[in-house]
DNA sequence: CTCAATGCAAAGTATTTGCACGCTC
DNA sequence: GAGCGTGCAAATACTTTGCATTGAG
């Protein structure tokens, strides 16, 4: 049994609940993706283990990872709330690309200093922090860039994109 | 006429589209807030203005604000959309209090600079952040800290709250 | 055997869209 | 007048809740 396994009975039985065929599927399917998933996609992947399992279930079940301390929530403002792997894992934050919609996590302990310098200016206790940076990534930049390149080579003049 | 509204209707004339007693309002009504309104808040405040004005209005309206650049869309995490000025407003981020729910706004030339150092280092191109802070605010710590005087006083132990 | 868990359907939120009529330009 | 804008209702998307049945302890 792994020690997230066992972080999960844990808080189960601290709580008087039950331990389900589907809370061990849903937590096992979660520990073996490394993606910020959605609630819709672990859904998707665990009826491949089980096709009779209720998206409800998935729900109520992400919540209760959360509350044990194996998954947080991450709202990426798509309107959806994802969850990522919270045991053990260091703090970290977020840059999205709006191209391709890939995820790099970075972390960086000046920046922590930093904002809790700021907080302590306002007098601000910290309980919990979000950074989201949105851009493009280097791999569609890159790809942007050859399709300049391109155009330049058939004297294509580029429009200033609207929106 | 406010430079605001010199923005939002050369907006208006760049896309082809139409003044109407409606925009202005739902426009002006903005303007006069300072608050981080949800689309709900400021249908309530327009309301007053003109009971026949519909809640749809109010969403299209605030999107066309947005794309004027007299607003910006904030979302704190709460599921709602909400809109603050961003008309010559420089960028800022929010600390926001889970106790009062108040929002301080505070800007770090440091951390920006931290930002675009952390994006660099993966070639990542910054289009956007968002930065929140979520903890207690500086009047509710010293509430908090008053009640527990008050109990020391009394002296009843403090137990450790559970969630 | 008791009470929690499950899956379904229905209800809730927040927001968007289709449409007939009305109002700018 | 042509076409956008409006308000309504319906649709959509995500998530939660009520309920009867199933299953763990």
């Amino acid at each position: 049994m792994t020690e997230e396994q066992e972080v999960f009975l844990k808080h189960i039985q601290k709580k008087g609940l039950k331990r389900t065929s589907q809370r061990d599927l849903i937590l096992d399917t979660f520990l073996r993706t490394e993606a910020h998933l959605s609630s819709e996609d672990l859904y998707r992947l665990v009826k491949q283990g089980d096709p009779s399992i209720g998206q409800t279930t998935v729900y109520r079940t992400l919540k209760l990872l959360t509350e044990a301390g194996l998954a947080r929530e991450v709202r990426f403002g798509d309107g959806v709330t994802h969850y990522e792997h919270h045991y053990k894992h260091q703090h970290h934050d977020h840059m999205i690309c709006s191209e391709c919609g890939r995820i790099i996590e970075f972390y960086s302990a000046e920046l922590e200093a930093l904002q809790d310098a700021m907080a302590a200016k306002h007098r601000f206790q910290i309980n919990e922090h979000l950074l989201r940076i949105i851009g493009i990534c280097a791999e569609c930049r890159r790809a942007a860039k050859d399709a300049e390149k391109v155009d330049a080579a058939r004297r294509i003049p580029r429009r200033a994109t609207a929106r």
